[in-house]
DNA sequence: CATCTGATG
DNA sequence: CATCAGATG
């Protein structure tokens, strides 16, 4: 994106925490606020920041003052996932200064949604997968950039009960995978969101209880994430910290689960195989509040 | 009731404020929590202090401190409306020590719905009008007493458009007031309640715009409660005091109608005329928050 | 436990 | 502009 690096405001302050030149070892750093000097693989700087967010509403979340967040985190692209409202009734915060943006709404109103804030304009952008019984939730934009396809989507839930379990993995998850390797023959692919779906027993803090009872754990879904990283997909953060327990992006409000740390790694950047030299981190903002996921953010040097 | 003259917590203080022998003249007080000396028109100090209010949603109330309202007024009859509740679904403060509690809730949950909380125990009370067709909302609670019926109504609004008018004054207001007048042949009768229509002009701020298009002040609904009053009922506020103005129950929370007294009187006590010797004093408490609708207090010497 | 809508006032 | 319920997560 042609940006200096430059995190957050204090970009031009001297560093005040080291990191590990092999991340794959240590914990993700928990004070989000510091700058970062991420690297990739062969030794460049990150010059490219993108966040994604569940916000689980948008209104709500401009009340809670999620602003304040994007204006220091200052990623350079923004994806957001349920923001449950209408475009005609989007509060006029949502149009924050120097993004460009771009929302995707459910035909049902107050449910789901997405929506991507760009600082560039993208060279394209796509609603939806262009298959009609899966564009009326508005669980998917397409953003082209230069060098690779941002894709941000809001996963269908397999609902109480599992009862649309079936329509998750049998048809949205193959629909969706159908969808991004068609993309990535062209350019590489950035996937970002929730994807509803913890992937392996170190990604939820509950795996046994859970397993194939509550939407999120089971095979089904599971089968659906590992068939897209067994196509060449990355979860980045798995990646760069293969051992890392207790990584959390999703609580329930229920029974304070945030405090005890009762969690699932529901948010997930992929990149596609080709990207992983670009990688500088993967990184889960644990401490920042609104909704009942956190942000992630992704450095890349591009 | 037997009880000794007592408003408040300050009835053993000196008097702060000498009232008009001839209330008729003068406005209400507005200081609610100073204790009031009325009495009676043959010079007898009021010793029972019935309140009546619409508290749009017990529960909601309860966590907006409504409690501490009734501490304060202390009455011996306090009587709800809009409790919005289910009987299994009433917090715990609902029970208020030294009141024996009696609800009456709709079929439809979280919708309507009456009380009546009285420190000494009714001689019978008696849900419903005893009409099956007027008695799923939980509209009326008749609470007998040695002197006199107490009976405590919330009125079914006309709805949006008017669509419930007939059914509003063809019959909910035709059984209501032969429910009432039945009574009025055992006992003299105190009907309290939001009546759901302000009667004439002086009753809400602007007549000229609502009639016949507000529920609330159509000719149909004035009617109604005018019959009423021409069976023996008297509107024991406006019998007090004719000719105020700008005296109101009820303001939309919309567009700050409360803080700018863009109301209507809504809420009534009438007597019938029999307790006229007995009426000390009719009082709206405008200044008490906590729904959309304020107090309102009748003071009797019985 | 929180977000929405939609009914109701 | 409030209350509530019910859907959804």
């Amino acid at each position: 994106m042609g940006r200096k690096r430059k995190e957050g405001d204090s970009s031009e302050e001297p560093k005040k925490k080291s990191k590990k030149e092999e991340p794959e070892a240590s914990a993700p750093s928990t004070d989000w606020t510091a700058s970062s000097d991420a690297k990739s693989k062969d030794g460049r700087p990150w010059n490219m920041k993108i966040v994604s967010w569940n916000i689980n509403g948008i209104r709500a979340w401009i009340k809670k003052n999620g602003h304040e967040y994007v204006r220091k985190e200052n990623p350079d692209i923004i994806c957001f996932q349920e923001i449950k409202c209408a475009e005609d009734k989007l509060p006029p915060e949502c149009s924050i200064p120097d993004y460009y943006p771009y929302w995707l709404t459910a035909d049902k109103e107050g449910y789901a949604g997405t929506g991507i804030l760009s600082k560039t304009k993208p060279l394209s952008i796509k609603y939806g997968l262009g298959i009609e019984e899966h564009d009326n939730e508005g669980r998917a934009i397409t953003a082209e950039y230069e060098k690779f396809y941002l894709v941000t989507s809001y996963v269908p839930n397999s609902g109480r009960g599992l009862v649309r379990l079936n329509y998750r993995t049998k048809e949205w998850d193959e629909a969706f995978r159908e969808y991004l390797l068609g993309l990535e023959e062209k350019k590489p692919v950035i996937l970002c969101g929730d994807l509803n779906v913890a992937h392996k027993a170190i990604d939820l803090a509950n795996p046994k209880s859970n397993y194939n009872k509550t939407p999120g754990y089971t095979q089904a879904e599971i089968d659906g994430l590992s068939k897209l990283l067994d196509k060449g997909f990355v979860d980045s953060f798995r990646h760069l910290y293969p051992d890392v327990t207790g990584a959390y992006s999703f609580w329930t409000y229920m029974g304070n689960a945030r405090s005890k740390n009762v969690g699932w790694r529901l948010d997930y950047f992929l990149i596609s195989k080709k990207l992983l030299p670009s990688l500088c981190d993967s990184l889960i903002r644990k401490e920042v509040m609104g909704s009942d996921h956190c942000p992630i953010a992704l450095l890349l040097a591009v």
